[in-house]
DNA sequence: CAAGTAGTTGGATTGCGTCTAACAATACGC
DNA sequence: GCGTATTGTTAGACGCAATCCAACTACTTG
């Protein structure tokens, strides 16, 4: 029996050594300058096996919370007419909920010295604009009007994101990122879901 | 004397011509399946020429918006301790003032067509992500709480790339973009500037 | 006509991401 | 034990975006 249970031959490598190794290089050298050819090197495996187990350099970071936000988005699509603000922010509770230490943690933590400025607010960005949509889906399904129905969604997902960055740049300083989102949550209360 | 009125070769091509280009071309093939290569052969220039009018191919579509939007940030930038609510909705008014068809109108209005769905939900996501960071700035300087200043920063960028995507859908159904914005904007109203 | 200036071009380079066909290591039925 | 299916690894080639540079070209001005 293998180890994972089934037949075939076992893994060489795993997702947290590739991890580690490009983590490392991030905060030698910085993101840019390490090239995916660098981190399989340091890893010991070919370059092809990177893109077996990282669809991008940049999911290194972003896996752990693009699962997540994957969960999220297909629970909105599951919410049809019957979404309210109260359904949303519950499932939106759940993408932080007992969130761990990361790659994108560390690399939130030290994004200057990993030369991350740019790509973090591109990839925040893209996970915002993915985040955002979803939302405001649910809220036009809830016969929400369209622009109001993009503010909202920008807004909750925007609180999700924050609370991400808040936490991992504060460490354990300000509590779970699930308080943390609630505060954040409890701003947009301001917000009326419904028109 | 030269067209543009200084010394040097005359320029060969222009914007519009490349862009005009591009646009058939996502248009006959899509975004995905047309290379640089092919947008400066069918404009009749070197593919070297092509990065001489823009930075990337995406740039043919976000070039005008981009200007704008880099405008309105160095203007939140120099608000400073001032910074209200109304200073940075005046200077986001301004980002659609005047907004004319654009490549990116034309995209918006046939992103199925031009297979741009992902595209474009990754470059909204980048501009989303800039204007929002420099709302969220402007509001952080003005003493307000990060993460409040997070969440009014993406809601007052949702509504400028809001008003940009309802206004470029509809065509003039709606009134110009600014006062599609303007309707935008007011729905923010409900979350408070001051904490 | 000489010098300066602005623009164009080909070609080389790097790196990401995709794909495929060959190869290796394991489990399982016999 | 021996084949076979299964699962994973790998080398290599590919297309493309984007950067860089050195050579060349077309204009202006003195």
């Amino acid at each position: 029996m293998n180890s994972t249970g089934r037949a075939g031959r076992p893994k060489a490598s795993s997702r947290e050594t590739l991890a580690e190794a490009a983590c490392e290089l991030f905060l030698e050298q910085g993101y840019d300058a390490t090239s995916v050819a660098d981190i399989t090197q340091r890893a010991g495996v070919s370059r092809s096996s990177f893109f077996n187990y990282f669809t991008s350099k940049s999911d290194v970071l972003w896996s752990g919370v693009d699962e997540r936000i994957g969960e999220a988005i297909r629970s909105l699509e599951g919410l049809g007419r019957t979404a309210s603000g109260d359904a949303v922010r519950g499932i939106l509770l759940v993408v932080v909920r007992d969130l761990e230490p990361d790659p994108l943690a560390l690399a939130l933590r030290n994004a200057a010295a990993m030369g991350l400025q740019d790509e973090l607010v591109r990839d925040t960005g893209l996970r915002l604009a993915r985040l955002s949509d979803a939302v405001a889906s649910a809220a036009r399904a809830a016969g929400i009007d369209v622009m109001r129905a993009d503010i909202l969604g920008a807004a909750h997902a925007a609180a999700v994101l924050s609370a991400v960055r808040v936490w991992a740049e504060q460490g354990a300083g300000r509590g779970t990122p699930e308080v943390v989102l609630r505060e954040s949550l409890g701003l947009i209360h301001d917000l009326p879901w419904s028109a």
